[in-house]
DNA sequence: CCTAGTCCACTGGTCGGACCAGTCACAGCT
DNA sequence: AGCTGTGACTGGTCCGACCAGTGGACTAGG
């Protein structure tokens, strides 16, 4: 066999592709920018010297990638739209929800990044936003007489409130979306389990004690606090190998 | 003004993104698996009862978000792909190159992230994955006589293998994606800084101080001096008011 | 003058038909 | 049996057409 230079797969690029990239290049640059207006299809079609179905299917990429938006009447032409988080949540969403990812990476996950949303906002937090941090508390402590639903809701606003004085979007988005996506896989084992309302006082007294951490500054203690007790709450529904990476995540 | 109910806005379903929906559900019922095939679009046609043009689009949009393959010519028709990461992070490249986060916050992100990763690796790790990330630091030693690009990769290295001991692959993405999209915005400074050797032989220095810390299985110092490490690195291209957010996740 | 209503050019959504290059299974040949 | 050529398919692209909607221009009424 005769040694030649290192050849790599090569596959078609399709015309489509070529188009979405071309937008998504200009939107890089700077030479698109939310809120501008694309060419109607059919300037595009001129533009790109493709047919009207090549700019659709590329248009249909972008649409599903939350880079723009068509409403069919428009004479203004596609919308190009700001940059959301919708887009990368949707993805997390269906990668978490599926067998790629364990629970027990999930729950990993969210220890680490409420924890430290914890331990940042016990530093930073002003009195005013103290205060908003309690009131959420309170509407726990009332919505444990309701059910479990309602309790799950004031407990996110509590994380909500956290994640926004930590001042770190990308965090509350992750947190938001993978709280979402393991209330999803085990949300009915908890509500149907016998003990439901002890299980949610119990949840109340740890989430009472970050609180107290918070208001004493100690972002360690509160971080700590905050991992432990997820762990507590979560920890059952994990088979016992992988527990011991969240483990891992609590010490000392 | 009336009192009524609060109505919705309505915007109108499109024909492909029922067709979009019918195989992701089916996909999410477990009605279609990884590995299986999808008919051929003139069968899809006759099944959904649209037109090629309406199910292409649809194929397309899946195709986008990594949910089938076609080739041109394939007679078993487009393939449902194992749901990968590659989605994912697409999403999250794209959310985290624009404007829409600040450096700082993707900096904190990875604090958090890597500091996570390691404070586990230091309780989990084997001894034979201990040498596994003692390799690495020597790679980096090497490569800081080639150029910066050659040391960055190195260090690319030497995080993978922590987030793969850490036992999280969500850890582990989300980390190699900010890292990348962190380096892309500020990688020019750093590798025409008049003392990049000097920085790249500090950071070695910190890299091996945290593999001493893990190697005495001291995860909390571990993480405590990987955080204070990247802050040192990065902070310098944080402005002020945000670098108050990092520094609060160092303490103690 | 300004407003309210009408109208129409143009938009995107969908359709059906056509052609091409590529792929793969199979029948036929060696 | 092993190889080869063929042909029935595949997806990629193009074209032309129709429809229901949108929104701006234009007009009639104040």
């Amino acid at each position: 066999m005769t040694k030649g230079p290192q050849f790599q797969p090569v596959q078609p690029v399709r015309a489509y592709q070529r188009i979405v990239e071309q937008v998504e290049d200009a939107l890089a640059r700077g030479d698109l920018a939310p809120g501008q207006r694309l060419p109607s299809e059919r300037e595009l079609v001129a533009q790109f010297a493709v047919s009207r179905s090549t700019v659709r299917e590329a248009l249909r990429v972008l649409e599903s990638n939350g880079v723009v938006r068509s409403r069919p009447g428009d004479p203004n032409g596609p919308e190009i739209l700001p940059f959301s988080q919708a887009a990368l949540r949707k993805q997390m969403v269906r990668l978490a929800r599926v067998d790629e990812l364990t629970l027990a990476e999930l729950i990993g996950f969210r220890m680490i990044m409420d924890g430290a949303a914890i331990q940042v906002t016990s530093r930073l937090r002003t009195s005013e936003q103290l205060a908003d941090i309690e009131e959420t508390l309170v509407a726990m402590r009332a919505a444990i007489d309701v059910d479990f639903a309602a309790f799950s809701e004031a407990d996110l606003a509590f994380h909500d409130v956290i994640a926004q004085v930590s001042r770190n979007s990308l965090i509350q988005t992750c947190n938001e979306v993978v709280r979402g996506v393991v209330l999803s896989l085990i949300s009915d084992k908890i509500a149907h389990a016998p003990n439901s309302r002890a299980l949610m006082l119990e949840s109340l007294q740890h989430h009472a004690e970050v609180v107290e951490a918070i208001r004493a500054g100690d972002g360690h203690a509160a971080a700590r606090i905050a991992r432990q007790n997820m762990y507590d709450y979560y920890a059952g529904y994990v088979p016992e190998p992988e527990r011991e990476t969240l483990r891992a995540l609590i010490e000392d």
